[in-house]
DNA sequence: CATCAACGATACGATACAGTATCGTTCTAC
DNA sequence: GTAGAACGATACTGTATCGTATCGTTGATG
């Protein structure tokens, strides 16, 4: 629930370096072949790194594996109410379109939703993740319950499902180019649905 | 694109129940601790059945796992066009719900778009699944166009992502309870866009 | 420039896993 | 009831992988 903790920057400039390039190589790895795929000596022969450096910096694979999740995760913005109910939700939405349809993100998704059941921090992570949408979201619902365009008692899971799920879906078919027209349809779909002066 | 062959049924009562057993504990790991989790050995553990007996019926570990993937993968209904293109929809989506509210199929999705970039048959089931819904669910579009509610020149993979990813995404975020009321609220938001004498 | 931490290379042990082989047993089908 | 297929049990090989240990080298920092 709370925030998860980043490490402290590290003083020297080698442990971020390699520590960077390891990162780096796990998730051409992830992106490529899947989770499995990424072992500690393949990490090790991508990155041009010593194994024995690897686990200096985590103390297992899969410690390394839970990194490359949380390194590439998407920032959720401050959500602009001072355009307005309906601008300020078109522009949260449609960022979210954009970095979901970053295709490297794209592709660790579906790593995300799989290592959920094997490892539970990946479950927290994706949760923590979800959460932080949701609470962006919500305060762009209340505004618009301000304006009389949502009903009080509304279901942000069930609206935030709305709206998200297209984005999501379109990540996960691999055609994350088409993200942004996807997420707009589905605002005209839900501004339909609650129009002005409802 | 074509169809997927299933194989002629056994006719020997001894090859159907060990075949269902492995299917079985298989999809039990698979669905308790993901992919990874599923090998041979403890498949045959589970299963009480032998190791020996699980090569004589798949030829290797992953022809096991995307056979398993495919016989939990749901068929897609006949769309009920005699009811009119709302009705008819609507009928169809809230099929696609009960399908994916379905707790196994629920837990076996992450797994499927995990496994995509592992193994191209796992691929190619994902698409031969994806088109399957998406031809179902363009005859009733057009259905909508004869009646004039969608414009001829409209984007099937646009509307279907719309339709489909709340439900996708409720299964994925194992709030796979609610893929009904989802589905709704997205036909909802989308008939809204789409009135009656448009 | 001297110290010491970080690194590279590599070997190693332990284990897990895929897939093969063998052989005696059981059950189906005719 | 009998022939043959399917099965169970188990041992075995080879390999992949995790994680540890060692030690000489490099490079940052004071």
């Amino acid at each position: 629930m709370g925030t998860l903790p980043t490490p402290a920057p590290p003083c020297d400039p080698r442990v971020a370096r390699s520590r960077a390039k390891l990162l780096a190589a796990a998730t051409e790895i992830l992106i490529e072949t899947g989770p499995s795929s990424v072992t500690v000596d393949a990490v090790a022969e991508r990155s041009g790194v010593a194994k024995s450096t690897l686990y200096r910096h985590w103390e297992s694979r899969s410690a390394l594996l839970v990194d490359v999740l949380r390194t590439h995760r998407p920032e959720v913005s401050e959500p602009r109410l001072d355009l307005g109910f309906e601008a300020a939700l078109r522009q949260q939405i449609d960022h979210l379109a954009t970095q979901l349809s970053d295709p490297e993100w794209g592709r660790i998704l579906p790593a995300l939703f799989a290592l959920t059941q094997q490892f539970p921090e990946v479950a927290d992570l994706e949760e923590c993740d979800r959460e932080e949408k949701m609470a962006s979201v919500r305060t762009i619902l209340d505004l618009g319950v301000a304006e009389g365009r949502i009903a009080p008692g509304y279901d942000p899971t069930l609206m935030m499902t709305t709206l998200v799920g297209p984005i999501m879906m379109c990540a996960l078919i691999r055609q994350s180019d088409r993200a942004h027209e996807v997420a707009h349809a589905a605002l005209d779909a839900f501004f339909a649905l609650h129009p002005p002066r409802g």
